[in-house]
DNA sequence: CACACTATTGCGACTCAGTCGCATCACACA
DNA sequence: TGTGTGATGCGACTGAGTCGCAATAGTGTG
């Protein structure tokens, strides 16, 4: 779980509590690939005793501290990741707006973009948050 | 007012009743030049005694006509505007994650980045829904 | 190892956006 | 003008997220 623990040790790091409810909730996002709603999270600890509340306010300092990621997801929902060193997100996601599925779009799309919109506007881009809408394959192609 | 006009013609092309709130709304909404919230074209509309029931309601027929355009705005809530057919849009949207600005990205980002997903993916991007999150120049810059 | 300080937690009530079912109303067409 | 049906207003409901506060439990110190 070298994971959650590298998690962990940069929360003490910064100076802020190890406490049941984080390790929790790192050990529930440590423990996925996909991105987690906070609801999802929260469902996920309620076994354990730990409040939906804590849920958030824990997402939501794990978020300032850039020790998780944010995407939004769905309809205006927010999915959390913990934040690796890795570049499993070095590229940008297109969202269907028929079937919700997520795809992945090519690296270089990613590349381009974010050096037209730094280039243009100053804009650094965020890839790991942003999404792109529109219509996938399947639904262009089938039904609604 | 050829906008709300024309967007009333093809509502009832589609065989839609023109009534006095989706009037309203769409009246709203060929007032704005940016696009408005569900709630705030309520609010707009509630002098006229039409319920935020019904705003939703009309905003989603309109919807699913292609009368009007939606684009995820700030957290977790839509953003309405006629859909004009006029190419405002053809460009893609940055959305500073830290105030929030909207900034309008190169037209040729959206070009290239269409381009390459439709070709790696097959898929169909939708300018006017998409987004993209990062920090813009004044807050790279400057403080939060 | 025990203590004290204070950040964190759990709780429950609250807000806010959006949805639902139903009785009433008013378009659109004849 | 009359009629039928789709749209509206209403208000209650849901679900996500937030707030304040008292109780709890990490952490650093002696």
């Amino acid at each position: 779980m070298s994971l959650a623990d590298s998690a962990l040790a940069q929360l003490s790091e910064r100076g802020e509590r190890i406490t049941a409810a984080r390790r929790a909730v790192i050990g529930v996002l440590a423990a996925e690939h996909e991105h987690r709603t906070a609801e999802q999270i929260a469902g996920a600890v309620a076994d354990l005793g730990i409040h939906r509340a804590t849920v958030y306010r824990t997402l939501e300092m794990l978020d300032g501290l850039g020790v998780v990621t944010t995407r939004p997801v769905g309809q205006g929902s927010t999915g959390y990741h913990l934040a690796t060193g890795e570049d499993r997100h070095a590229h940008l996601h297109g969202v269907c707006r028929s079937c919700g599925v997520v795809v992945a779009l090519p690296a270089d799309l990613l590349a381009s973009a974010a050096r037209s919109a730094r280039s243009a506007n100053g804009f650094a881009l965020e890839p790991a948050q942003s999404s792109l809408v529109g219509t996938c394959a399947d639904c262009a192609r089938g039904a609604s």
